[in-house]
DNA sequence: GGAGCAGCTTACGTTAACGTAAACGTAAGT
DNA sequence: ACTTACGTTTACGTTAACGTAAGCTGCTCC
């Protein structure tokens, strides 16, 4: 089995994520990533990738990047003992409660958005139309 | 009308919020609350607190403060003049965007949590029992 | 009247997540 | 041989979001 296809230098990657050679190399320094070396350079392969595009997630969805560091570690974890199972799926369970929390948090304020729309397009309407009925009494 | 009704020290809020002395002052000093004072002492009404819990908020949601601030600014905008209206709604928009960027980057986690959750449970069962359907070759 | 709180300000320290600059290696083109 | 392009390491700089310590004020309780 031929490992894998392609492969990336580390301005290919950056130039496709948006992000500098400063952050990938930074993401290796700190365990995030673990490209290949060719010499001195590093050769990035679609593992990387994928690594890549969840620790970009994870930084949308605001985590520090030591949080991330275990998320993606659970990805990579070979299936092992019982205990080390046990562990994940507690580790998973942490994780999802995290995110639920989050998405809480998002319908809120979503909901609150909503009414402040509402409210700005009533007052807008009323700018419109000064005599609007229920207005300023006679 | 009494604009209010009770009225909440420092320690209070913070105690009840599960924050510091520091970060409510540090809030302060970067307008993101702006609490009333009785002589120096910082005087906390309901409003303050709602401001405050969407300041949490959206530190949970991982928005830095500089936006948040922003984010809290649009809540108290007196109606205003048409211009300001669109700017507003145009504002809402666009935190309305980021958010369903988010949602949407938690819905993918929580996906792939799930396959990577049914992947734990499958191989915690083969260690359990060895021997089940489809399993090593006689 | 002084000890102990609760509050205040000022200011320096700290951590995360990179930015930025310096100094160097190597392969390709001219 | 020289430049240009792409890569490397090392190291100091920067910003956000507080932590932490020092030193002061004003009340109240014994």
């Amino acid at each position: 089995m031929p490992t894998d296809g392609r492969t990336w230098t580390i301005t290919e990657l950056a130039d496709e994520f948006g992000i500098t050679l400063r952050t990938l190399r930074f993401y290796e320094e700190h365990g995030l990533l673990a490209p290949e070396r060719r010499g001195t350079q590093r050769v990035f392969r679609t593992g990387d990738r994928v690594r890549l595009e969840l620790v970009l997630r994870g930084k949308r969805l605001g985590f520090p990047l030591e949080e991330i560091k275990k998320i993606v570690g659970m990805y990579d974890s070979e299936p092992g003992e019982a205990g080390q199972l046990a562990y994940l799926l507690d580790q998973i369970a942490v994780r999802r409660g995290e995110l639920e929390q989050r998405r809480s948090d998002i319908d809120q304020t979503m909901a609150e958005l909503d009414v402040l729309e509402r409210r700005c397009r009533d007052d807008l309407a009323r700018l419109g139309s000064p005599a609007a009925d229920g207005g300023v009494r006679a």
